[in-house]
DNA sequence: GAGCCGCTCGACACCGTGTCGAGTACCGTG
DNA sequence: CACGGTACTCGACACGGTGTCGAGCGGCTC
């Protein structure tokens, strides 16, 4: 919401290098951006919308933004960061037990969603068009396996897990299954979950798929 | 690529009540569009281009079809079928051998996704935009949940299964991961699975998710 | 041969996107 | 205090896609 931006000079995304002024019309159409989000999908939001809401014309904002896309993707630069630092932060926390940690990680990102459904909803359908929110997703998709996959191999190592398949490969799925799992649920669509019972069904399949049992820690040698 | 469709009245979707002549003009549409489809992405593609390839004009496209993404619901309707058909009846086949049987669901499902690539990329990016994409691809999914969750019921009834969340409730979760894994690793998006251990790795996590093992039927009592 | 019906398309209205070029306001510098 | 530049603004335009309307045409039936 807040987070000021001193005088960020590299611009992450492609969208323009800052300058110190007009950058309040920048926020602005971040805003009116979040804003609209929450009340209809992206498809029927219109540039001409995004100028209006920040008090601009529509040229104009193409002086901000290359396209209504571009506006999306900055904000989901944010969320997606938020997402990553939380999940991370979970799973260094809670070290000794193992179940509270994969929990807390399920958690973490389950959190980051539920916090921005509209946005994730806007993601969602630009994933089929934006090859640029397409590569963000995978780097977050990408990083989550990367974690995941190091977390599979630690617990084999110490005996804790069952061999199996590349721990990658089941990462890869795992992971799949909580985007779609969570983003149906939140998104309102069928079959779901409820939410209250989303991270226990999906920490059953993880524990599962990666000990082969629901308790893992209390049994093995 | 055949079905000659003798004089079928009820049109399941909404697209229009069928008259016996004409009837190879809409078949043209259906043609031309699984081939683009083949060619680029459904946003790339227009309703001129459909009308063209069929050899009409445009505002005649209307008159057989009342949008762009009807024409592709029509054809989805058709996989969508193919696929529900396929995957029961592996079910069905392999009565004895538990794994075979649920590695086969998997293998119906994969195939007829894998036939149908540019098909379902399409329908993914209708995903977003059509409510009535939504609805068929809602009513599959609950299918397969419902059919898996019978299946894991009747493998608890028997002792072959242990406890745990509600049947439905992993049911829905294994099937999205299907429907997710299986897309990115046939849209080409990262992070995927090589196309050959696909089907290993899915079925390693259904078999550890229902049975606790890779392994069913030969330890249990 | 009159009339209907399935079918066809030219022409039009509409909407959203993105661009171009003519401004304006404000800056620092001479 | 002019002067030139730069950040910014927007009216007007061109374009491309969608969906509709109404006139027309060919074959069938009575």
């Amino acid at each position: 919401m807040a987070a000021p931006l001193p005088a960020a000079p590299g611009g992450s995304r492609g969208r323009r290098a800052r300058r110190p002024s007009g950058d309040d019309r920048e926020r602005a159409i971040l805003a009116t951006a979040e804003d609209l989000l929450g009340q209809r999908p992206l498809p029927d939001i219109s540039v001409d919308d995004l100028a209006r809401g920040a008090g601009i014309s529509r040229p104009t904002f193409y002086f901000y933004f290359p396209s209504k896309d571009a506006v999306v993707l900055a904000l989901l630069d944010r969320v997606v960061e938020e997402a990553r630092e939380s999940r991370s932060a979970a799973l260094r926390r809670a070290g000794d037990d193992v179940r509270a940690s994969w929990r807390g990680a399920l958690e973490a990102v389950r959190g980051t969603f539920a916090a921005h459904r509209a946005l994730t909803a806007a993601a969602a359908s630009l994933l089929a068009t934006s090859a640029e929110v397409r590569v963000l997703w995978a780097a977050i998709m990408d990083g989550f396996v990367e974690e995941t996959a190091a977390a599979i191999e630690a617990e084999r190592a110490r005996g804790a897990a069952p061999a199996g398949p590349p721990a990658r490969d089941l990462a890869v799925a795992l992971n799949w299954m909580n985007e779609r799992v969570i983003h149906v649920t939140y998104a309102g669509q069928t079959p779901a979950l409820a939410e209250d019972d989303l991270i226990d069904v999906l920490l059953t399949v993880w524990l599962r798929t990666v000990y082969g049992t629901d308790t893992p820690g209390t049994a093995p040698a």
